[in-house]
DNA sequence: CGGGAGGTTGAGAGGCCTCAACTCTTGTGG
DNA sequence: CCACAAGAGTTGAGGCCTCTCAACCTCCCG
């Protein structure tokens, strides 16, 4: 059940069989959770941390007059909020974008694995920095990316991170947001997603049907995007 | 020469005197370096940490045409670029902003700290974990705010950060960079900041002269930056 | 005194936004 | 089995925010 995060944990590092043990003890078992569904609030204080068993999530913060900007997008293998065993109030809300099966991991749990397991303290440590490097390579994105570069970039992060976690049939993957979640993602407006998504498949580089997006051509996209995996960290290199 | 960090972690929980002992053993006497220095380069393999013991610096990354776009902008008291005890490799450039006093962290000592303090670790974790936080709210701003909210927000963050670590007098501070330094932390052209600086002096926002700025009606300034301070995490909870 | 960096201002262009209408799909109930 | 509603996607038109280009000013320093 934690096998998706494991795999990408082990792409980092090795885990002894004991990690391993303690990792899948902090974890209650998953539970199923619709789509479009809080399970984090904003402003909320937590007393445990998410696992995304299964599914999609996005981390979200909402403005005053009820606009939305979706921060990070979750997959399978993600211990989204883990943040929040440190930062204790939620500076973001979470919520499911597809049905998901969610392990809870306490707070106390959590502090005691970091007190007994050093090594795989820091490996948790490093989830959270990853996220944030997710989160730059955005800001970057957002800020001197055209609406396609970011828009690439988008798709060519999700395929990567997908594919660390066996969630991708060979050059496509499932995505089913609404243009609309999109845009609350890129900082664009739904018409704007829209036409760039046409501009992607008018380009040859995507398929797009439904939920399905196929990356016709590669090389191309990841031009546009500029997209250099290296922020990822999946390469093996001991912590 | 670490007063400023150890009084911003004593905001968030009580560091033992042991592990005060602890922290200052991790570092480096601190060494001089000049304005607009890179004092870890983008891609770089890092085989240490810095804390910024004085003066102001940024993340950025450059894009393939030259342009840039800083992610965070770091101030007395910061552990910059802790991440890369985990990352290893860097995912964007450090450069300083201002002459500094930098300390040096090698990760093999940070590793050992690790190992004997697991407190003291979460709290350091924990200031990776704000860095993320600011880089939402920077997604957020850069997404979905006006050019003027965004700028009236990097204001109210640099005054509460530098309030925090005793680098303000009154309601002024001082930030000494150049408007085309501002653009690339806003995502905007030098052109436009100038013109935002303009109208927050025009609606008696702000005082803004050379490199001292003066916030002159901060229920304002933060009703138009939406300003919310809980996400750099400066109250007492313990870890 | 000249040069360079930074700041300021004007003008025109363009990317993205808003508003609005229309289409397509899906699910529900009569 | 069909009518209808609701949600999502698509397209057009006009407008605004921000960009680029360019000029000019100020200040500082060699």
């Amino acid at each position: 059940m934690t096998n998706a995060l494991i795999e990408k944990l082990s792409r980092r590092d090795q885990l002894s069989p004991v990690e391993i043990a303690a990792l899948k003890d902090v974890l209650d078992p998953p539970r199923a959770i619709a789509a479009n569904v809080d399970i984090m609030r904003e402003h909320a204080h937590a007393s445990h941390s998410l696992l995304i068993v299964s599914g999609l999530t996005a981390r979200y913060s909402t403005l005053s007059d009820g606009r939305r900007q979706i921060t990070e997008i979750n997959v399978t293998g993600d211990f989204v909020d883990l943040h929040s065993l440190l930062m204790k109030q939620m500076d973001h809300g979470v919520m499911t974008l597809t049905p998901c099966e969610i392990s809870s991991a306490p707070h106390s749990r959590l502090r005691d694995l970091t007190e007994k397991h050093p090594h795989l303290a820091r490996m948790l440590w490093l989830e959270t920095v990853v996220d944030a490097a997710i989160h730059r390579q955005w800001l970057v994105a957002m800020g001197r990316r055209s609406g396609l570069g970011h828009l690439a970039h988008l798709l060519c992060e999700l395929y990567v991170r997908l594919k660390a976690v066996g969630q991708t049939e060979g050059a496509g993957f499932d995505l089913p947001l609404t243009q609309s979640m999109l845009g609350d993602a890129l900082g664009l407006s739904t018409v704007h997603v829209n036409r760039l998504i046409a501009e992607l498949r008018r380009e040859g580089l995507v398929r797009w049907n439904q939920s399905r997006v196929e990356i016709i051509n590669w090389p191309r996209l990841a031009a546009i995007a500029e997209f250099d995996p290296t922020y990822l960290r999946l390469q093996n290199e001991p912590v």
